[in-house]
Formats: structure tokens, sequence, C-alpha cells
DNA sequence: TTAACATATAAGCATCCTCTTATGTATTCA
DNA sequence: TGAATACATAAGAGGATGCTTATATGTTAA
């Protein structure tokens, strides 16, 4: 890191721009949940996945077929999403079914969607 | 991958669940871009400069000031969001000033952040 | 209990990410 | 023009990520 000084600020405003905005410096602990959270939907497959959540509960082994990837791979995005508490798994007999354990989540879905799609 | 057959869907419907969720399966590309917008909200030190850049227009040495991080750290992590188009930048002498280029990116991240301080 | 099935986990590899230090480029001012 | 300023980029180290193959765990049925 350098020590240089930035005066640009001053040069726009009679306060200090760069101390005005750390009053809107989000803490970094809180950063880092909210870029968890960001990050469950950050990658391809998991979004592949909860497109197909977000309609119906499935099982791994449904997951895996409909999406033709190998039953280890969507175990671990599963995995993934599962500590993130993005999904929630049910067991019933030999199979374990997955939901989306939270609304929000769908809604973040739809509107990143959304977005892509409006372009 | 494997090509063991699942039949935990005709377990429980009449039709292939499987199958009808292929038809909810978002497409690859489409998938890619999805994740890519939430790619931009993934990591901490993005989502501290777009808390920053969501209250006000910076230049680079200001929001390097602010987060107390190098100028190449931000220089960096603004070029990947200018490359995600999720951020407008605006040079006006020898300083750059970045803006968000899209209201929706202010939504997701308002959105993430609700999220995350309501858990 | 043994075999078969569904899923989870482990280990390993290749790739990607985020930072660092060093340097290049653009702009202003003397 | 030359020096100083503000920013961008390059190269590389260290760690995280996403898949693979192989194996372990848990459940059902014979």
């Amino acid at each position: 890191m350098n020590e240089s000084r930035t005066i640009c600020a001053a040069d726009h405003t009679d306060e200090s721009l760069a101390r005005a905005a750390e009053d809107h410096l989000l803490d970094g602990i809180i950063a880092t949940h909210v870029a968890d959270l960001f990050k469950a939907l950050s990658d391809p497959t998991r979004v592949r996945v909860i497109s197909l959540l977000a309609h119906t509960e499935l099982c791994v082994g449904d997951l895996s077929l409909a999406m033709g990837m190998s039953q280890p791979a969507i175990s671990h995005q599963l995995r993934v999403l599962r500590n993130l508490r993005i999904v929630t798994a049910r067991r019933e007999g030999r199979h374990v079914f997955y939901t989306l354990s939270d609304e929000h989540i769908h809604d973040l879905f739809q509107q990143g969607l959304a977005h892509v799609q409006h372009e």
C-alpha cells in the first residue's frame, strides 16, 4: 500500500469526499456476507441448479440427469449452496430432495435474470 | 460423467420430473451471463466499491483512500466492474470518476444487503 | 447379512482470482 | 520540454474454485 494522499475530493466539495464516503463504506464483515450471498449465484452450474429448484423440489439424481453433469459435481455445488443456506435438503428414503430455502433467493435470481434478458 | 439413470422422478409423478425440469433449465449461455452479473458482487472489495458509488461519484484515488487499499488493487477491481458494464468511467483532467452505470445494480446490491442484514 | 442404489466426501489437478510490486500512459503545470 | 500527478496495466505469487476419479456413508430390499 502506498501512502499517497489524494486531494481530488477537495477540488470538488468543501468537505472531503473521501471522508464522507467512509460513512457509506460497508463494514468489511458485512461486505463479506453480501459477497458470499452473491457468490452463490456467481457460477453457471449453481445458477442452473437454482433455475430448476425455483420451480420444484428435485433429488440429486434428477438434477444430475437434467443438467447432464456428474453426480459428484452436482453434490459438490449443492454442498456450497447448503453451506450458504441457499438450499435445504430433505431425506426421503435413499433420495435427498433439495429446495430453495428462502424466497429472497428466488427474487434475487429472477431479478438477475430479468436484468440479463433486458439487454 | 456416469450413464446411470435416475428413476426417482417416476416415483413421485406420472411424468418424468427430470424431463419437466429440463423445460425450466436455464440455457448455458444465459446462465453464464447471469453468473457474470452476480460475480460482480461476489467479492468483498467490489461490494465495498459499489457501496460507495451507490451514494456518489468518486475518483480512483478517493476510492483507494476511503477503502485503505492500494491504487492498483482498486483499479484492478474497477476494470472488472467496467468489463461487466457495472460502472462507467468519466475522465476529468487527471482524474477518472466512476459511477454505477445502471440503477438495476444498485437495486441488486440493496436487495442483497437487506437480505444479509435480515438475519 | 449381503447386494444394490442414492448421495456425500476425499484427493488431486487445472484454472481462475486477488492481491503485490514494478512499470507504462495520459494529463497538467512550470 | 520536463517534472509531477493520477490512473492503468503487466507479471507473478498464493489461495480459492470446479471439475474429475475413487471411495465412503446411509438406506432399501433380497
